[in-house]
DNA sequence: GTAACTGCAAAATATTTGCATCCTT
DNA sequence: AAGGATGCAAATATTTTGCAGTTAC
């Protein structure tokens, strides 16, 4: 039983091939990733139906969350610290590459609380830093 | 000649009812617009296709900025500061309210400066914080 | 054995492109 | 008059849904 599937089993999902290789992938890159990233590389195994609904299953569990974007892309990174079904504690901070345009999750560096106008009651910050990173530089 | 036109012109844009008819539909809106609310709202008068390019057109000419999204929508908003041909200086924050749904440019709030891990360069940043607005709390 | 998961087909949506026509300058 | 802007048709891309067959438990 290795670490794969246990992530599954703690969220009582079924252990499938499909499920550990996008986990797999998940974990070997330490950015974000598209879903056509994700079907580009585990597209031999999965069928692009099959990948949406993972992802739709895993960001429901918390296992991934939706990073936000500049763009309109859609992207996807392992929910390091403790995350469960679908109720995020994603405050680190994301960080684009203007130059290999890898997205970054910054763990340790949390979104900062800001002061917003009167009547307005915040539940939850998001934060985007685009930039070189620490490979392009 | 109004301000719409103004704009336009600024721009070496021609001045045509479609555009001065989306330009009034930003003007009116404190928050940010989806393509979905544009056609509807003027589509009457414009073509899908010339909204989507229209769109794309005051991108370029900084007239409009895309606003980040948590979620994977694609929403615009009028360029308040002064930017210039796709360089946006457009460092306030973004508003979300989970009950009206609406987003909101908070103009007066700028993003707060993070410290990043070394050997990460920051250019711009972008923040988005979700919550109750003022007209739903 | 049963419920969960997957693949395939197809529907629904969203976005882009080409081209002929019309409008702004 | 000329170049830019628009509308329409159609191509392309993206995401969702239904259902039947397969697999995990």
């Amino acid at each position: 039983m290795n670490t794969f599937s246990e992530i599954l089993k703690r969220n009582s999902l079924s252990i499938t091939d499909g499920r550990i290789k996008i986990l797999e992938l998940f974990y070997a890159s330490d950015g974000a990733l598209a879903h056509a990233d994700i079907e580009k590389n585990a597209g031999l195994v999965l069928d692009r139906v099959t990948v949406y609904r993972t992802l739709q299953t895993f960001v429901e569990k918390g296992i991934i969350h939706q990073v936000p974007t500049t763009d309109n892309s859609v992207l996807y990174a392992l929910c390091r610290q403790n995350c469960a079904n679908g109720h995020h504690h994603d405050n680190h901070v994301h960080f684009v590459c203007n130059q290999c345009q890898e997205t970054v999750c910054l763990d340790d560096v949390t979104v900062p609380a800001v002061k917003l106008p009167a009547g307005f009651k915040p539940i939850q910050s998001a934060m985007i830093v685009t930039g070189l990173c620490n490979n392009c530089k």
